[in-house]
DNA sequence: TGTATTTTGTACCGATTGGTATGAAATTAT
DNA sequence: ATAATTTCATACCAATCGGTACAAAATACA
């Protein structure tokens, strides 16, 4: 048990750990981890120094909890889209709710993890290391849903499901490096509906 | 005329002031802008700091130089794939020829202005900037070539070229990162040829 | 009321950041 | 030979980096 534990002795905490972790996240979010220093961080948390690393441990371990905390979001775009039984529907909510969820105005643009590996040297390599690990487990569950529909008969039989997985994942970092870089919802909503039209039209039966 | 000058009085300069810029494109190139600090420099371009501050001005002009260079590269993506006549030799190519440059071993991988926009925090908000206008005008390029095709009735009716032009970029941006993630020719290559199948099966006339 | 326990703010740590002052070394021009 | 000029290596600068020592402050338990 390494996780924060309430602690019901001595002086309380005087600030809100969840929120302070969703501050940190914004941070990352927007700067990536290389990019934030801690000066950010405990500004945008509104603590001093010694609270965040009582809470948290250091900056490499906050940024995993910060992480952790995104991708367990209910409203994930893989979550809503997978819920699709037809696969042309998944990769059009894929495509569609990516570029919704990258320009929503609520949090940072792009995607998180994505924009985390930006600013990443070799010094902290053991971050990119678990970002790339992360970013695997999602493409691997692309992959998984592809060969399902293959095993199903909804893709053509030269289309290679890895391969699908790949260019999806391609588009999801270009959706995300254009949302960062300001792109509009609806520039991104016509460039995911022109790239799934293609996908569509040449891999999936119909 | 603000470029380096060649000094023919006063000590001469004893290292190639070419090929040392040549070494610090390599490093923006792979570690980006902020992620590159002038000990990584010096060390890869062989010189002491006053002489890198001296040749090129600070880093930010060193790198700006070293962009430019990349820039001028005649053998540029762009510069090969338009050199076809037919919208769809162009859109091929530029997808195959961007997952053949991004992987050549013979430089870092990945593109290096999409590389440098990593790790770029408030503070060089001018380098942003500047890479953001360098991008730009390349989407301008395609955007201007798709019109162009549009315009000989090349591509379908519905078909708008900027939004067309954003997601050629929207990959570039995709296979690049996985290029700089270690993906292989054989990977990218394939996620390119099933990108340019559907683009060019949707929005280009046959 | 102590006493133990935890959080807090301040003030600091060594290391590294981008950038420079300085004087010796190496060259051309006189 | 000497002066002018430019580059060189060393050694330094203030600022910031991630991280921490320490004592005051605030609580629960005895």
């Amino acid at each position: 048990m390494t996780t924060t534990k309430a602690a019901c002795v001595g002086r309380p905490r005087g600030f809100d750990i969840d929120l302070a972790l969703e501050q940190a996240l914004n941070v990352f979010w927007r700067n990536g981890y290389e990019g934030t220093s801690l000066s950010e961080l405990t500004e945008a948390m509104g603590i001093k120094k010694p609270s965040l690393y009582a809470a948290f441990g250091n900056k490499e371990q906050l940024f995993f909890k910060a992480i952790d905390l995104y991708e367990n979001r209910p409203d994930s775009l893989f979550n809503i889209a997978f819920q699709h039984e037809r696969v042309a529907d998944v990769i059009r909510g894929l495509l569609l709710g990516a570029a919704a969820q990258f320009t929503d105005c609520s949090h940072p643009q792009g995607c998180a993890l994505i924009n985390s590996t930006f600013s990443c040297n070799e010094a902290s390599e053991s971050i990119k290391q678990t970002v790339l690990e992360r970013k695997s487990k999602h493409k691997q569950r692309l992959v998984d849903r592809f060969e399902l529909a293959q095993n199903q008969g909804e893709l053509q039989e030269g289309c290679e499901p890895v391969v699908l997985a790949s260019l999806m994942t391609a588009l999801f970092q270009g959706l995300s490096m254009q949302a960062s870089e300001g792109a509009s919802l609806d520039e991104l909503q016509k460039v995911a509906t022109m790239a799934a039209e293609g996908i569509l039209t040449v891999n999936v039966k119909r």
